[in-house]
RNA sequence: GGGAGUUUAGCUCAGCUGGUUCAGAGCAUCUGCCUUACAAGCAGAGGGCCGGGGGUUCGAAUCCCUCAACUCCCACCA
């Protein structure tokens, strides 16, 4: 009648650990588990992602810590740089401000206050969830000390000579109006047309076609390329063709690089706009005509459609070009083509000045790392996807045309070029070096700002200031961390870069594993995505279920790299499974109540013997799972533990009759086992555990299981486990005989047993009392009006009177009969096969030999009975 | 166009370098129970030609080939 109800006891035990600062770390004797957590954006709000993710490290964390690990776990947030500046300027937008009518500083200030407003509410959620992170430690990657690290690096690459400045074709997100790294490209197929289209040669009626996806470009155009070995158009060589429309001369050029089997085998070229005709362009000394705005409008080079958005004249030229009967045909076409991670706009490839990192260099231990295992990806095959990419890893653009981030650090001179520095007075410095005369004012400092990554892939030794101190305490304490756990969407982004940045800077990985978390997938797996909606609200699950049970139906539905499938009611299950430690422990408490000092029964003498053996083995299963990051197997392993065996089993056998108390030794035992099964659950399920915790005794503050020994497993006896099971066994079926002939629990039976050595006699008074026995007797004939079952190779026999169906037993027995003998056939097959026992290791041949045997004592039993019934 | 992965009970998944415990778990389902911790529960039960086909082997869910379906990553053919 009493179900447990998590969201007041969640609350308080929240505010207890942060009260009694359970989860600070400082540098001690102790061996340091660190895990820097994968920033989230500083505006952004907990979607099931974070909940699987966080759950994931809260529950490493918390283990580690109870293992006796000075366990430290550093929160923060990410600046974001092009998502957060989106919503600032959205949110102008809406009140009426442009973004292009503000001063830098003026929408800088605005962007702070948006941040300081709706910056960290996430952390507030993660608290909710009950990530045990080091709060103190709280880290943004704009905080002034994490900025400095950031540019201490960009000038320490620039003079290491591995980053540098140039104009190259980068790819331009025109809503943004901004350069983005390739990674944050997104290539979609997308259906489209592709546009046959009539070039005129140049003082002729003749013409060649051309095929185009982008008609919109070739006001940009200056050259029509062919094959050289294309004979079609072999006599057209060092002619020259008018641009339709434009009517400007360009020449006929020849490149291999055409294909002569696409298209009409003529190809546009438009340097400014196709990475490929700019690559062409070059080699041919081909002019660049950017006809196209940075926000994707057409520019005042061209003579035709200015100021207008490049789709809509993509359609108008269409219609144009027909109507002047240039176009010979049109097909529809699809091809891939490149979007903004962040604004979804179609990427237009931007001749552009811009930074660069090299990265051959810096890829090379990285890759070395993560191939021999030194940085051990879970689950492996990751390995693959890293390794193609290190291996054809390309120069990273790191500058970004926005104001949110950290302003390159280079300053340009009046006379032209530039110096790097950390700051404007040794900028100033350098720059007298040049010119003598010049001052401050004379410097201006680089309008762009970096990418996030470029102060994200710091993270693991920023969080610790290990770039301008590189001899700290914390650095060298907590670095390398030991676990990441992340999306692998962010491999590239931020995984590989970690790991090259951590070999640069600290000569040593950043992590020893990186566990690979699946993508959040609903029912019909699709992507969880605010656009679909079909992402629950966390906190409304947490509401719900409770964070308790939020964390078990994720823990319960991942496998490391697979992505979930994510049903509520795992969550459900979550919820039911506190309710069942909480009612457990209301039992137990009743028994603490009144308990004695009576005779200790032997019933629950054995019971507590074997629930020993059985824990110690489970916390070695579950020791096993951690070390293989299946923590799910060790979540339903330590589920099982206490449901099945401790609930169902363990508390059934000591449970005291109606009435009659609990003897004291028995009760301490029990009490023993709650706790440390309290602290298997802990990592997993924080707030139940904890509230019961301190409902066994009364502890002080400090005494939670939060900090407590998380118990070793010890060597199993498993002798006791399988007697137990045998017995166990006995057990189910004579309640399948009472549930099949109607008869309840609280009418006693009898059991009769031939007793040979795989009967538990030991464990009778737990057969008695679990099967609602009278009396186990033991006999040597089988007696008559049974029912009966064999386990393993022992009979045993229920005696019911007239109440015995002969024709069914008979019928069951003789099934049962056809199959071991069936099973029997199988082994024995195997056994007189020469090349089998020839072949066949050792241990496998001796298996069969016992099945054999095995099976001819119960086929000999099965017999038995049969002609008895007959 | 390259590469990787997945395909095992209704659902979500385990099954490591091939060996019978006639393939396991959780959830769901079915049957019977409001038995004095818990109906968010208890007791029982059913359910799988391990994607299709072929091969290697004494033996294959497990190795090889092939086909199919789905997913993801990478990639400058207009």
């Amino acid at each position: 009648m009493e179900n447990y109800n998590p969201a007041e006891i969640e609350k308080k035990w929240n505010r207890h650990w942060d009260e009694q600062n359970f989860f600070h770390s400082e540098p001690d004797d102790r061996e340091p588990y660190t895990i820097v957590i994968p920033p989230p954006n500083v505006t952004g709000i907990l979607h099931m992602g974070h909940i699987l993710n966080n759950t994931l490290q809260d529950v490493l964390v918390r283990r580690a810590r109870m293992m006796g690990k000075n366990a430290c776990w550093v929160p923060g947030t990410d600046h974001a740089s092009i998502a957060t500046e989106a919503k600032v300027v959205a949110k102008l937008a809406a009140e009426g401000i442009n973004k292009s009518d503000l001063t830098r500083e003026e929408f800088l200030d605005h962007a702070w206050k948006w941040k300081e407003e709706h910056g960290g509410i996430i952390l507030k959620q993660l608290r909710t969830l009950g990530a045990s992170c080091d709060w103190a430690r709280t880290k943004f990657t704009m905080d002034p000390q994490m900025s400095e690290s950031v540019i201490k690096v960009f000038v320490d690459l620039y003079n290491k000579g591995l980053v540098y400045r140039g104009v190259r074709m980068v790819n331009w997100d025109p809503a943004a109006q901004t350069a983005l790294s390739d990674e944050e490209v997104i290539h979609r197929e997308t259906a489209g047309k592709l546009y046959y289209l009539r070039y005129m040669i140049e003082g002729t009626t003749d013409y060649i076609v051309v095929a185009t996806t982008r008609p919109e470009t070739i006001m940009g155009d200056v050259a029509v390329c062919v094959n050289p070995a294309d004979e079609r158009y072999s006599h057209l060589k060092g002619k020259r063709v008018i641009v339709p429309l434009v009517g400007r001369s360009v020449p006929i050029i020849e490149d291999d690089y055409v294909t002569m089997e696409f298209g009409t085998g003529a190809l546009k070229i438009t340097p400014a706009h196709d990475v490929n005709d700019y690559v062409i362009g070059e080699k041919h000394g081909l002019e660049v005509i950017d006809v196209f705005n940075s926000d994707g409008t057409i520019s005042e080079k061209s003579p035709l459609y200015v100021g207008e958005d490049r789709f809509v004249v993509r359609e108008k030229i269409a219609v144009e070009l027909a109507e002047k009967g240039l176009v010979e045909k049109v097909e529809e076409y699809t091809n891939q083509v490149g979007y903004s991670e962040r604004t979804g706009a179609a990427i237009e490839p931007k001749l552009s000045m811009q930074w660069f990192v090299k990265m051959e260099k810096l890829a090379e231990p990285a890759l070395k790392a993560v191939m021999e295992d030194t940085v051990r990806f879970v689950p492996p095959k990751f390995k693959n996807t890293y390794n193609h990419w290190m291996t054809n890893i390309k120069d990273w653009c790191i500058s970004r045309q926005l104001w949110w981030g950290q302003r390159v650090p280079a300053w340009f001179l009046p006379e032209g070029g530039y110096v790097v520095a950390e700051n404007a007075d040794e900028a100033l410095r350098l720059a007298r070096e040049k010119n003598r005369a010049l001052n401050m004012a004379d410097l201006r400092q680089d309008e762009d700002v970096l990418d996030t990554w470029f102060s994200s892939w710091l993270w693991p030794i920023s969080v610790f200031d290990g770039i301008r101190h590189p001899d700290n305490g914390d650095i060298k304490y907590y670095y390398p961390t030991n676990d990441l756990v992340t999306a692998p969407e962010i491999i590239f982004f931020w995984v590989a870069r970690m790991i090259m940045v951590g070999y640069e800077y600290r000569h040593q990985r950043p992590f020893n594993a990186v566990y690979f978390t699946g993508i959040v997938r609903d029912k019909l797996g699709r992507k969880m995505s605010k656009q679909l909606g079909n992402s629950p609200d966390p906190l409304d699950l947490i509401a719900q279920y409770g964070a308790d049970g939020v964390r078990m139906g994720m823990m319960l539905s991942t496998s490391a790299g697979n992505d979930i499938i994510f049903d509520e009611a795992m969550c459900e299950q979550g919820r039911n499974f506190g309710n069942k430690i909480w009612n457990a422990w209301r039992l137990v408490a009743m028994w603490r109540g009144a308990a004695t000092d009576g005779v200790q029964p032997l019933a629950s003498k054995k019971a507590i013997e074997w629930f020993g053996a059985k824990m110690d083995a489970v916390l070695g299963e579950i020791e096993g799972c951690f070390a293989n990051y299946r923590l799910n197997d060790a979540l339903m392993a330590a589920y099982k533990l206490f449901w099945d065996d401790f609930s169902g089993k363990y508390l059934e056998i000591v449970k005291p009759a109606y009435g009659e108390a609990m003897d004291s030794a028995t009760l301490s035992a029990t009490i023993g086992f709650f706790e440390k099964l309290l602290q298997v659950l802990h990592p997993f399920i924080p707030f139940v555990t904890e509230e019961l915790w301190h409902c066994i005794s009364d502890r002080g503050a400090k005494e939670c299981v939060t900090v407590s020994d998380m118990p070793a497993p010890k060597s199993v006896d498993e002798e006791i486990l399988s007697r137990f099971e045998l017995m166990w066994e006995a057990v189910t079926a004579i309640r399948a005989v009472r549930k099949n002939r109607n008869i309840a629990m609280r009418e006693p039976v009898g059991l009769m047993v031939i007793a040979d050595g795989n009967f538990p006699a030991e464990l009778s008074p737990i057969l008695e009392k679990m099967g609602g026995l009278s009396q186990v007797s033991v006999v040597t004939e089988k007696p008559a009006g049974c029912d009966g079952f064999i386990v393993k190779t022992t009979q045993y026999f229920v005696p019911l009177g007239e109440a015995v169906d002969k024709e069914a037993e008979l019928a069951k027995l003789t099934e049962e009969l056809k199959y071991q003998e069936g099973f029997l056939t199988s082994v024995m097959r195997k056994l007189d096969n020469e090349r089998f026992v020839a072949s066949a290791p050792e241990a496998v041949v001796a298996a069969e030999r016992t099945k054999r045997a095995d099976a001819e004592a119960r086929i000999g039993a099965l017999r038995e009975r049969i002609e008895a019934l007959r």
